[in-house]
DNA sequence: TGTTAGCACTCATTTTGAAGGAGTGCTAAC
DNA sequence: GTTAGCACTCCTTCAAAATGAGTGCTAACA
């Protein structure tokens, strides 16, 4: 499995897929012997392509057609033989950060502007905040009959919940949950507080158990409220309509409708998350996606990092022959870019 | 303008709009004459059709095809001729009842079950709550230099932020502050809190001028967040591939891209709420729809209410030739079901 | 006067076949 | 090991021909 090409093969190898990125059409021979610097004829391209298509590198799709890169050969060319171009990076900051407030906004400027600077489509996931402690909580009464939980993280996260409650509960009673709820919980990690920790302090409130109980649920469920279900933007999903090898019907219903459904997005970036050595750059080639309606895309994903162990992913689907150099390089700029933007907006 | 179509014409007209809406083909004389129960031969549908070209309820697309309804002939479709159908119901409810505890999950799964009912792409717009009274408002302190804001409605909406400071606040001003703002703002409606009033109240606040400022800013922003900006969620875009007329490349990527950007979506659905007459079910036919990327589409839409003021758009897009009678009544059960279950929320 | 049958005509769609061309694989010669 | 040459494959293109749905018109009929 582990052949050793010789340098003129990969360099043939290289010039096949460079140039099917840029045609889309199977590449011949002729072209190939033409385009090169290796000055052999075609007839030798044509020996090479041979023991290239034997190798698994290339596929011709009909016999008298030319070769195409097969998902092996993608392979061999991102792990491999893009190595040297040098990094022309793109000017985002500026198109990012204009009076942008809030994190929502920049996420979907982000991958708005990554989608048309590649013409593929994007995604982008919002931090999760796993990880982030717990800095403040605080119960207020709203009117007679309901409360307001607000719960603030280490990372400014704020979440809220508006409680109603069965009966009235007084004044005091709420400063003493309060104090309860800051001096147990603050400053542990969120997703320590679980169950068995609201039930001992249930305990300890003790008194009007019935109503502190149900408080003190809301609270709990406030804390975690949308841990496991993902936010996800995407853009430039109709990029994909571009690209002839993607764009017959029933494939482009099956892309539009992952776009669409975005569950399988965030499956992918969950997964992403869970590896644990997730700070580079990944690349998946057709089948190797998880998501099985992209097996005649790839997909190039980076996870960013907002400090405080807030991570998200972002992603560009394209095709198989899509510009990885490019991609790469749009993906890591971003994601310096999106560091920077909101390090700074978190003091 | 104002002809009187005869009543064998209606029908006839009738019969070609239903037959086009089920073929998506033209349609001809002889499919008419057979279809209908008129027992006419197709010599005198074909005189009748030749009526209704002239006045302009129906197109011919080339001299010897059949013919297609034209955006006239759909309006009086849908004005005058579709009143009969008995309304048979879809039991939307417990599918949508699901424990489902937030209103942004309902609203999704409302969208995705009413793509699913019609096969055409839906959308829905998250509530705006224009109108609603400010119920409570509060500033607490989260740590050293920050704050969080958090705002209730009278409908129970709650937005909050957090607030940097340059300088220390002490708890002193904190609780003069609420006290200010709730004394002056609770039970306004949230559009009347203008920068003027908050001016106002700096003025009032007087002492510790910088910080204040800042802070009522904040607290104002923190009211209005967003008050431009609609949320939508989509659903079923991709059933516009299933209808020949709308899926040719070109058509497809406007219309996915405009699902996908949202924001002409969200710009008919403020003009929809903005109608002081919205009660109703609105169908726009082809360029009737102030979305252009649409105008071969048709549109129909409906508003939902939240009571206290907080409305919604449900809208349902599909292909010209859309079953109406069916999409109408899914419209109104959604509409009815969701007034159930928010109001029940609502406690 | 309204309805109908019949027929010629139109025009989009489908089918067919031929021509063209890109590309391969193989062989023989260098 | 490299190259030129050539037969062969098979996709694509194009135009002509066949098909067929549907119309408009006319003439006959009730």
């Amino acid at each position: 499995m582990e052949e050793v090409l010789s340098d003129r093969k990969k360099k043939i190898l290289k010039a096949i897929i460079k140039t099917y990125m840029e045609t889309g059409e199977p590449v011949g021979s002729r072209t190939i012997s033409k385009y090169t610097d290796l000055n052999v004829s075609s007839a030798t391209i044509r020996n090479e392509m041979s023991d290239l298509t034997d190798l698994g590198y290339i596929v011709q799709p009909h016999t008298s057609a030319g070769r195409i890169p097969s998902d092996k050969g993608y392979r061999l060319y991102v792990d491999e033989l893009m190595k040297e171009k040098e990094s022309e990076v793109a000017e985002l900051r500026e198109l990012v950060l204009e009076k942008t407030d809030k994190m929502e906004k920049v996420l979907k400027q982000a991958a708005k502007l990554l989608a048309s600077n590649t013409n593929y489509a994007t995604m982008i996931s919002v931090p999760q905040y796993s990880g982030s402690r717990l800095k403040f909580i605080q119960l207020s009464r709203v009117s007679g009959l309901q409360l307001v939980a607000v719960v603030v993280c280490e990372n400014n996260v704020v979440r809220n919940q508006i409680i109603n409650l069965d009966e009235e509960m007084d004044d005091e009673t709420i400063l003493k949950l309060n104090l309860l709820l800051n001096t147990n919980l603050n400053g542990l990690p969120i997703q320590d507080i679980n169950l068995g920790m609201i039930a001992r302090l249930k305990e300890q409130a003790g008194i009007h158990s019935g109503v502190v109980a149900t408080v003190l649920d809301a609270v709990a469920a406030t804390i975690h409220v949308d841990e496991e279900d993902m936010e996800i933007y995407t853009s430039g999903a109709t990029n994909l309509f571009k690209y002839p090898e993607l764009s017959d019907k029933s494939k482009a219903t099956e892309l539009i409708s992952t776009f669409e459904e975005k569950q399988q997005l965030a499956d992918l970036v969950k997964e992403r998350l869970a590896d644990t050595d997730n700070t580079g750059i990944q690349v998946y080639i057709g089948n190797e996606s998880p998501i099985k309606t992209m097996k005649d895309c790839s997909v190039v994903t980076a996870t960013y990092e907002l400090g405080e162990g807030m991570t998200g992913t972002i992603g560009i689907i394209g095709p198989k022959r899509m510009d990885y150099e490019n991609v790469v390089d749009n993906l890591k700029t971003l994601k310096v870019e999106l560091d920077k933007i909101f390090r700074k907006k978190l003091e």
